[in-house]
DNA sequence: AATGAATGAGACTTCATTCAT
DNA sequence: GATGAATGAAGTCTCATTCAT
């Protein structure tokens, strides 16, 4: 027997499934429930209608996200290593979630991200942070933080992008070569 | 008195605009024709079907967006200087073609085009020639352009999004940093 | 309250009724639904589109028809008293049900009829059994029962449909007269 | 180049055969026009709407249906010789102008049928005429002429559908035997 | 006479949502 | 909590008809 977690659960995976495939308006509320095994109505004990499902599913994979940024952080390495491990580890959480890329691309550029109360502080924050602590401590040159957010999000996203349209001429060696490049250019050049 | 031209640009127009405040799925066609001033059925003699229009509209964002990337490119200039001419060309383009930015970002994310047969060499073709020119002529490390042209993208739209969303943190020196950082990480370093 | 099937009947017997009187294209779906007294949507849960709902009300009809066709059957009366029946009793299905009369002549004669498959044996195949019994038994002319098919169906056929135009010229004694007339032709002239 | 009442007869033309294939409501007058090598517009010129386009071409079926009736009639031949001659002319004029036969039985089964005033005396007048003329001359027993209307061209009618309908069971043999069956009901048995 | 782009009412159909069970 | 039949507003699209050329 399931209980009330694991419904909802269903429903939000569902939901980034379909929507993956069909877009929002290509996914009505009668697959969600079928592709989820509950009835339509259920669904609407969770959820107060179909735009408040998808707000919820942004919170979701925005979750989902932001555990991924850190996960393979490890504090006490050298920065320059912890910077390539962190934009690795967002890109493969995106190769390996396309739903969730997918969906997180398609919500931002949605009239229903509109709607929704900027957060205090977004997704990106954690990523933020790390920059600032990589300038504080001089291994990165003294810029808005907020850049070097832009230029590494930036990256990710269109190399996980490109990777997902099938152009798999990315690879091992051309994603070490982005890194590289970014680092370099962002890396303070101490004398 | 308009004639056939005039209409199907207007309707193209009109999808643009309203397609970047509702979306695609709160745009039905019968605001598109109230919009373009033309009756329902009228859309019907231009596009087959609400797909077509869509799919149709993506290739004329797709020419704006060729036309932009190299409208202030100057071959005659120091490479450096076409490639901080090129990234803002292309940046501005964005900021003030905001319809076409987010059209553009929604259908490439969804299920519309799946369906399009993909084309021979991307929108992007352009750029791509540009940092192959860059490699040849020894100002840019010698990678796959590849990568270069995600790098430059992606910053692109991530800086015009980001400016978008209202976070008008980015200004004019920010904006010459992410390039400065970005050039010195793609430059070749001579001896 | 109702259940499903009375809802699904009552569907099929609104089209039924308005197509006698506004032929398949002047019966919008809205109209059936209010005839109904269901919404509009309720039509799509029973039938996939109109197409489906047309073609199961020809299966429906047809049902009707076959049940009709030997109705008044006796097996134990003489053959010729049979025949008399038989032909006096789909002749009075029609004419006491106009509207599946008007419907199947419509639809035989449509677009509809050519999707679909060709049934194993048509609704007449028990009129034609009912001859070849005839011809075996030795009251009916040894010829392919398919032309006394003909024969009888066409007749009544025609006769409904003489009768339904309002021409009141066809009465009792008419009736009879034409089918001794037939049974005159069709009967097995015995020393 | 074309006269007037060749671009009449050419819409009449296409919509006949239009509508054997797709029916009334599937055939727009879009599509009439493209068929008969005329402009939309042009149809107008000629009819007053749709309805009276589809009346105006039962008017022309008619007039083909009645040519067809007594084409190969001899008035010198014997009386039985006749009946067998004018059932295969309308069967064959019906089997070879298959969309004639068609919308004849879409039309008369349809509401437009209901919005026309009743002629004077019918397509069939002909064939009572003929039939009224037998039983005069004591080849026909003294019935209700409509009767043997109704038994010939129900058999007509009816043995064409059936051989339309793709099931070419009915042969010579067959067709002979009808008339056959229908004339030894019909005549009038001498002393 | 002929054209065919344009019109817009109305057709078919979908789907978010409700509610009796 | 869960169901899913029912709803009906709203969407996409068609097509008979008009009218400026």
């Amino acid at each position: 027997m399931e209980n009330l977690a694991d419904k909802k659960k269903a429903i939000l995976e569902s939901t980034l499934d379909l929507i993956k495939e069909n877009g929002f308006h290509g996914t009505p509320m009668s697959m969600v429930a079928k592709h989820a095994n509950v009835a339509a109505g259920t669904i609407y004990h969770y959820f107060d209608s179909k735009e408040t499902l998808i707000c919820q599913l942004f919170s979701y994979v925005k979750g989902r996200i932001m555990d991924a940024l850190f996960e393979q952080d490890d504090e006490s390495l050298d920065f320059r290593v912890r910077f390539f491990r962190v934009w690795r580890g967002l890109y493969e959480f995106y190769i390996n979630n396309l739903n969730s890329l997918v969906f997180f691309e398609q919500f931002v550029n949605s009239p229903y991200n509109k709607k929704l109360p900027k957060p205090e502080h977004d997704t990106f924050k954690p990523l933020h942070d790390f920059f600032t602590l990589g300038i504080e401590q001089e291994y990165l040159r003294p810029v808005n933080p907020k850049i070097l957010t832009v230029l590494a999000h930036g990256s990710i996203l269109t190399a996980a992008k490109v990777r997902m349209a099938g152009k798999i001429e990315l690879q091992e060696p051309e994603l070490e070569q982005i890194i590289e490049i970014l680092w370099d250019g962002m890396a303070l050049k101490k004398k």
